[in-house]
DNA sequence: CCAATAGTCAGACAGGTTGCCTAATCGATA
DNA sequence: TATCGATTAGGCAACCTGTCTGACTATTGG
C-alpha cells in the first residue's frame, strides 16, 4: 500500500527481457527446488519444450547448471536431471563472537548447493592495526582447507554482535575491541575483491531458526536472544526488520516503568538491567544458585528461580506482542537454550497471567552455532540472488 | 531474504505476457504520475513509439484512459495528453468512529483520479438486527449525492476502531455495539457485490499521514494515536505492519514494569492505564486542570502537566524505538493533535533523557479527518492495483 | 520556407509455441 | 524369449505474437 513501485507492475521491454526473465526463473527454480528434469521445469514455469531446452542450454554453457543424472524406471527414454552447478559460486560465512576474552571467530565456506566445504573456529586478535587483515587471513586459511583459491569466493557474510551502519561504514553497539573501527567493512571488501555484507548476530540466528529451527514455515516470528547481552530479531515472513539505523531489536534499552517508579530492583531503568546475563546471574544468586555463567545458572536453578526469570522474559515478550503481534516468539541465546522446556512453559504461564496478549513461546530448535548457520544461509541467499540478477542483466537490452 | 518467491524472478511466459506487462506498466505510470504525453510515457517505460501508441489504444478502448488535452507552444504538432479516466472506477471510504454515544460514521465516494464526489457525516445506529444493512443504507445515500448508481462502486474501504480477523470474519477489540458482530464484513460484501476491506482506524490515519501529513517521504515511521484509546501504526516504507492476528500496535496492553513493582499510579499495570484518555484527564486533574475531554485538558494544561504527560508518551516512544527503530514518530489522535508543538518538544526532551534511543518526534500534519482520508487513499490504492492486475490477467495466455 | 516534433506504416527481428518426428525404455503378450 | 505397443524425452520446422527500426506524412512555430 502507498508505494506502488513494485517492479513487477512497471517492468516493460521487448523480447530480450522475456528471455532474461525465463532464464532467471528457471535458475531460481533450480536453486530453490533442487534437481529437476525438463518436464519438472516445464510444469513449474509453463514454458514449452523448445524454450525449456534453450534456456537450459544457456544456463549450462554459463556454467550455472549441470546434468547430474538421469531418471529411470518409467517408460520412455531417461530424462536428464538438471541441477545448479555446486561449483558455480562459493560463499563465505564469518561470525565474530564476543567472549569476554579474545574474540572467537567461526568461519565456513559453502558452495552453491549449500554444502559446507570447510569450517574453522579460532581465536583472532582484532585489537591490532588492521583488524580487517586478521579476518582476511583467517578466511584465506579456510579457503586453503577447502581447496579453493580465495578469489573464487563470490560473497562474504559477516555476523557481528552489533549493528552495521552503512552511512558511517562502522559497526555500532559492539563490545569487541577493534571490530568497531570505521572503514573495516570497506577494507574487507577491497581486500577480498567481493561483496561483503554485515548482519547482526541475532538477526542471523533468526535466519537459521527459520531455515533449520522451530520457525520453519512461520509467517512471522520474533527471536528473543538472551545471553551476556539482549537482542531481538524480527522476522516478517522471511524478511528481517532492521530499522532506520539498523537499530531495530535493541530491546536492552527498553525502559521499564515510569521514571521515578520503584521497581523490584533498584536502578533497573531498562530491560538490560533485569534480563541480560549479569542480571540473570544476580537473580540466580538471590535464589541461592551460585554460578558465574548465566546459562549454567539457569541449568542449575530451581522452579522458583525459573518462575522469577520467566516473569522478566514475559515482560519482554508481552511488549513485543503488543507492538508486533508475531505468532511465535523463540527463546534463544545461551540462556534461552539452557532454559529449555522449563523456561518456555514458565514464560507461557507468566505471559498469560500478565494480560490478554497471546503468542506461542518456543525454545530455539537450532543446536549448531546459530549465528554461523544464519550467516551461511544469508550469504548463500545473497549469492543466489546475485546470480539470478546477473542472468537477467546479461540479456537485457 | 529467506523467501525467494519474489514474483519478478519467477515470471515466465511468451509475447502475450510482454504486452500485458507493458500495458499495466503504462497504466501504473498514468495512475501515479498524472497526465502524460506519449513521449513522457516513452521516456518512463523505454518503449518505442509504435508500441506506446498501441498500448494507449488498448487502454483507451478499455475505458481506462482518455485524452484530456493537447500540448501547445513548441514546434511541431500538438501532442495528445493522456490520463486515466476518472470515471473508470469508483471507491467508497467509510470510517466508523467511537464517540461514547451513538457511533458516528464518515463516508466518502471518490473517482479514480482521487477526487471526492460526495462526502457525508452522520450518526448510524449499529446496535440493530443487521448492522451491515445500516452501513449499506448510508453508503447508498452518499452514492445518490454523488449521482452514481451504488453498483458502480468497485471497492469499499472500511475503517474501524479495532482489528479485523479474516479467519473468524469478525472485528475484534472494538467498543462500538454491533460492529463486533461476526459475519458483518462478508454480509457487507454480499450486499455491495464488491470487494470490502477493513482496516484499523489508526493504520488508516498512518496512511493519511504518509500521503498528506508529516510522514511524506519517510522511509519508515510509527504513528502513536492517543485518544480515548491508544493505538500504534507501524509503517515500513509504505507497507503497514498488521501482525499475525491483526493485533500489531495494540500497545494499550503493553506492560509497565515488573509485576509487583510499585508504579507511580496504583493499579497501573499497562500503558493504557497511564496514557489513554481517562488517564490523561486524571493526570490533568492532579495538576489542577478540570476537564472531561482529554484533548481539552491538554489544551488547557500548563507546562508541568505537559512535562508529566510527555514522560509517559516518551515511555511508549522509547519502547517503540527500542523494538523497531523508526526514523520518525508521529503523535496523533485528539490528544496528540491538541498537544501540538509543546507536547512534541516535551516528548523529545523526555525521550532524550530516558536513554540512548533516538528518533524524531513530530505532531500530525493531517488537519482533516485522518481516518476517512486514509480509508480513501487505501481504497483508491486497492482499486488501482486491481485495475493494473486485471489488465495483466486479461492478456495472459 | 525551414526546423522540429507527433504519430503512423511497413518490414525486420527476436523469442515462444504448436505439432510432428525419431529414439529410447518398460511392460505385456505371443 | 522375442516382439509389439504404450509412453515419454527431446529435437526440428513452420507459424505466431509483439516489439523495434527507419522512413514517411502531417502539423506547428519561427
Amino acid at each position: 500500500m502507498g508505494l506502488m513501485s513494485t517492479s513487477v507492475e512497471r517492468l516493460s521491454g521487448s523480447a530480450k527481457l522475456l528471455r532474461a526473465m525465463n532464464t532467471s526463473a528457471v535458475l531460481a527454480h533450480l536453486l530453490s527446488r533442487g534437481p529437476l528434469t525438463r518436464s519438472d521445469i516445464r510444469e513449474l514455469t509453463g514454458l514449452s519444450k523448445p524454450t525449456t531446452s534453450e534456456v537450459l542450454r544457456t544456463l549450462v554453457s554459463a556454467d550455472l547448471a549441470i546434468v547430474t543424472g538421469h531418471t529411470s524406471g518409467g517408460p520412455g527414454p531417461n530424462a536428464e536431471i538438471y541441477a545448479t552447478n555446486p561449483d558455480g559460486a562459493y560463499a563465505a560465512a564469518l561470525s565474530v563472537r564476543e567472549t569476554g576474552r579474545q574474540p572467537e571467530v567461526a568461519l565456513a565456506v559453502t558452495d552453491l548447493s549449500g554444502a559446507t566445504r570447510a569450517r574453522h573456529e579460532r581465536v583472532v586478535g582484532l585489537d591490532v592495526a588492521e583488524p580487517a587483515d586478521a579476518l582476511v587471513k583467517a578466511l584465506h586459511s579456510v579457503c586453503r582447507d577447502a581447496g579453493l583459491a580465495p578469489d573464487r569466493i563470490r560473497h562474504t557474510h559477516l555476523g557481528v554482535p552489533g549493528s552495521y551502519d552503512p552511512t558511517t561504514d562502522a559497526i555500532h553497539h559492539v563490545d569487541v575491541p577493534g571490530l568497531g573501527r570505521a572503514g573495516l567493512v570497506s577494507r574487507l571488501r577491497r581486500r577480498l575483491g567481493a561483496t561483503v555484507e554485515v548482519d547482526n548476530d541475532v538477526n542471523l540466528a533468526a535466519i537459521a531458526e527459520r531455515r533449520h529451527g522451530v520457525a520453519r514455515g512461520a509467517d512471522a516470528f520474533a527471536l528473543l536472544w538472551i545471553d551476556y547481552g539482549l537482542g531481538l530479531a524480527i522476522d516478517l515472513g522471511g524478511t528481517l526488520l532492521r530499522g532506520s539505523r539498523g537499530g531495530a531489536g535493541e530491546i536492552g534499552y527498553m525502559p521499564l516503568g515510569l521514571p521515578g517508579a520503584r521497581t523490584l530492583l533498584r536502578d533497573a531503568p531498562d530491560l538490560h538491567s533485569v534480563l541480560a546475563g549479569p542480571a540473570v546471574v544476580a537473580l540466580a544468586a538471590q535464589h541461592g544458585v551460585r554460578a558465574t555463567d548465566p546459562a549454567a545458572a539457569v541449568k542449575a536453578g530451581g522452579a522458583a528461580f525459573l518462575a522469577a526469570l520467566a516473569q522478566r522474559v514475559a515482560i519482554a515478550a508481552a511488549t513485543v506482542v503488543a507492538v508486533l503481534d508475531p505468532s511465535l516468539i523463540v527463546l534463544a541465546g545461551t540462556v534461552g537454550r539452557a532454559g529449555g522446556d522449563r523456561l518456555r512453559d514458565a514464560t507461557t504461564v507468566a505471559l498469560r497471567a500478565s494480560g490478554p496478549l497471546e503468542a506461542t513461546i518456543a525454545t530455539t530448535g537450532v543446536t549448531d552455532d546459530p549465528v554461523l548457520l544464519g550467516a551461511i544461509d544469508a550469504g548463500l541467499e545473497r549469492v543466489r540472488e546475485d546470480l539470478i540478477r546477473s542472468v537477467q542483466h546479461n540479456h537485457r537490452q
